[in-house]
DNA sequence: CACATTCTTGACCGCTTGGTCAAGTCTGTT
DNA sequence: AACAGACTTGACCAAGCGGTCAAGAATGTG
């Protein structure tokens, strides 16, 4: 799976082949279809396990901390480190998400995330944290921030995770700290 | 191209083969090798148009602006609505960050978005009325944010798009809104 | 040893793909 | 009418695909 996934970030799902991946890894075909039913049932493996994993990965990172606003800011940075490690799932969840066949498998462990953030984000609002604004928008436009973010600086251009992280914070936090006569009515 | 498109998006780029795409055109097959050298020449071309017609729109809606920071808003509000308006070709662009094929050209287009972005975002802070943090990182920031905000709650879910926008500004202006003490060190 | 079960192989199959091309039609010009 | 060049057709092709399977190796059990 972890060689399958590498592959299919690199050229793509469809451009690679099963044939491509057993080579790889000097096995026949033969074993390929002993342990997955087809080639879309390991895509959906590897994601189901990656989402699996940075969900873990986030809850150990705020299970500790009670303000909301401190569990958001954790969260972010843990996804940002979590995402830095493996850009090779980053890009398969961003092509999961354009093929019809995938996308529902993708949305649900996307709603289950959404729906931590959001929770952490009444909560912050139940406690005046911060602005009372509808948190379903709010936590999705953290993620946007968060995902934008560590695709360009950290993908691309292999920044340090925690010093996007901060900006990221800072952004979500603060936005961009126009607190003039800008603000539409 | 955009029939082509349209099957792109509802299909994915490579399970739609140039066979459907001139059977449903009602063409023959000479016809599209006529015109375009190749399947992935044709995508290309996709691309680049809309890739044009998304800035052109953009460039439209702040030209008789001054303020930095309207331009930002104005710019995101026209994002929004050609965002809704192309549901399509959004996801094309999002399929073709997944394809070392396509990532050039489509980067190529977007280094132009982030550098128009990057630009008022420094007049913005020359004029102080922004805080002052990397241009460049705002501007991803920003995109992030109206990318996630227009496939989640307009494409997705059919919302409004002028009401989005308005979500996404507030948040780009202001964040969280968390004014207190959760700033990190 | 024999035997059953688990695991592995790679040639093979039916099918689809992107792309070609000889043949033909349409259109405008002389 | 005669001709040229722009355009259109769809049968056709080699290549590659996901997936199968008869055959065999490894392993465990008595």
């Amino acid at each position: 799976m972890e060689y399958a996934a590498a592959r299919f970030a690199e050229k793509g799902y469809h451009p690679t082949s099963v044939a491509e991946i057993v080579q790889g890894l000097g096995v026949g075909k033969g074993v390929f279809y002993w342990y997955f039913d087809s080639k879309e049932q390991l895509f959906l493996e590897i994601l189901r396990e990656a989402q699996q994993d940075l969900r873990r990965t986030q809850q150990q990172a705020i299970v500790d901390e009670d303000d909301p606003v401190r569990k958001i800011e954790l969260g972010l940075r843990a996804s940002m480190r979590w995402s830095a490690e493996h850009r090779d799932v980053n890009k398969l969840i961003e092509f999961a998400a354009t093929e019809d066949r995938f996308a529902p498998a993708l949305r649900k462990g996307q709603e289950v995330a959404v729906g931590d953030i959001t929770r952490i984000v009444k909560e912050a609002i139940a406690e005046g944290e911060i602005r009372d604004s509808d948190p379903l928008m709010l936590a999705h436009a953290i993620l946007g921030v968060t995902a934008q973010l560590a695709r360009v600086f950290v993908h691309e251009q292999g920044a340090n995770p925690d010093e996007v992280a901060d900006a990221a914070v800072t952004f979500v936090l603060e936005g961009l700290g126009a607190c003039g006569d800008a603000r539409h009515g």
